[in-house]
DNA sequence: AACTATTTATAAGA
DNA sequence: TTCTTATAAATAGTT
């Protein structure tokens, strides 16, 4: 995204990770305005530089998100917040959480279920190897393995995300 | 950023909003992963959807991020959480399961490295193709290949059969 | 879910 | 550092 592509790895001078670190810092809290914009979203950000400085970015603000992240499993029978939002009972949101739970599970095993599929795709290969005159994958072949591939690997990031969101929301439950 | 500038406010139309999301909503994670692996930067988003449903993002981990600005975030706040009530062996019991959900979003880091690996290796045999006078695959290849396939499918067991526990746990949990 | 025409972000350079 | 610019990356609309 610049003159040239550069590797995904710790930037190693460290006058250039200090600018990195600024321009992509900004350009991050840019993208979650937009986001929170363009789809009325609420998005919290915070980030430890490293030299340890922290930055946050929220919108609508971010203490209000902060707020209401903690507060989705928090108790809260006795009282409401300034904005009005009311707060289920703790054993309902647990239910939740629960629910939630269920659900990254069923993506987990349609997951399982890809994997088999391609683990079928691939056997049948495997086969006509031996039965076809010509031992060679066309390129073809390799692009759809690409395909199914890519479609895997998506789905373990998805389950990533979910189980952070679930992990987050709990542990953030926590606080006694 | 697309086929045309758009404004930048609210999308109308429930559909494309929901997509819009979706896209800006990965996108804004891999800039925020990008940023910490190129900066050594830590990262924590929290982003809620127009239909209420909390997503999260953290490197090197959400709950250390979580972690850290909780107690930031306690330290210049006043706003006092119901106190005098008691959550004893809960508490200690939701804390372990927070523990499990930490280690299966652990294993499932793992499992997307090993797609990477995988993925990686496939690409590197695709080139091969392109540089090999003999335009094949050898046998040995594929059993490496199956053999990678086989650990990557294990992995996604192991992942449900985690997810499945914890969740079990989780609802055990909710008879008050 | 893929695919491009475009817009946007940004790595180097000044 | 701040600005510029060539290029990489993200994504809006399309199929």
């Amino acid at each position: 995204m610049g003159r040239r592509k550069i590797k995904m790895e710790e930037v190693q001078d460290t006058n250039t990770k200090q600018v990195t670190f600024s321009k992509r810092r900004l350009g991050l809290f840019k993208k979650a305005s937009e986001l929170a914009t363009l789809c009325n979203a609420e998005v919290g950000i915070v980030v430890f530089s490293p030299g340890n400085k922290p930055y946050s970015f929220g919108k609508p603000n971010f203490d209000l998100i902060a707020e209401r992240f903690k507060s989705e499993f928090e108790e809260t029978d006795s009282f409401e917040t300034s904005s009005g939002y009311r707060r289920g009972s703790r054993a309902r949101q647990e239910k939740k959480i629960c629910k939630r739970l269920n659900s990254v599970v069923e993506d987990a095993e349609a997951e399982k279920k890809h994997g088999e599929d391609l683990h079928n795709w691939l056997e049948s290969a495997e086969e006509d190897r031996f039965n076809k005159p010509i031992d060679e994958f066309t390129l073809e072949e390799l692009k759809e393995f690409e395909a199914k591939m890519k479609r895997l690997r998506g789905g373990i990031q998805s389950n990533i995300d979910h189980m952070q969101a679930s992990s987050s929301l709990l542990f953030l439950s926590n606080d006694d």
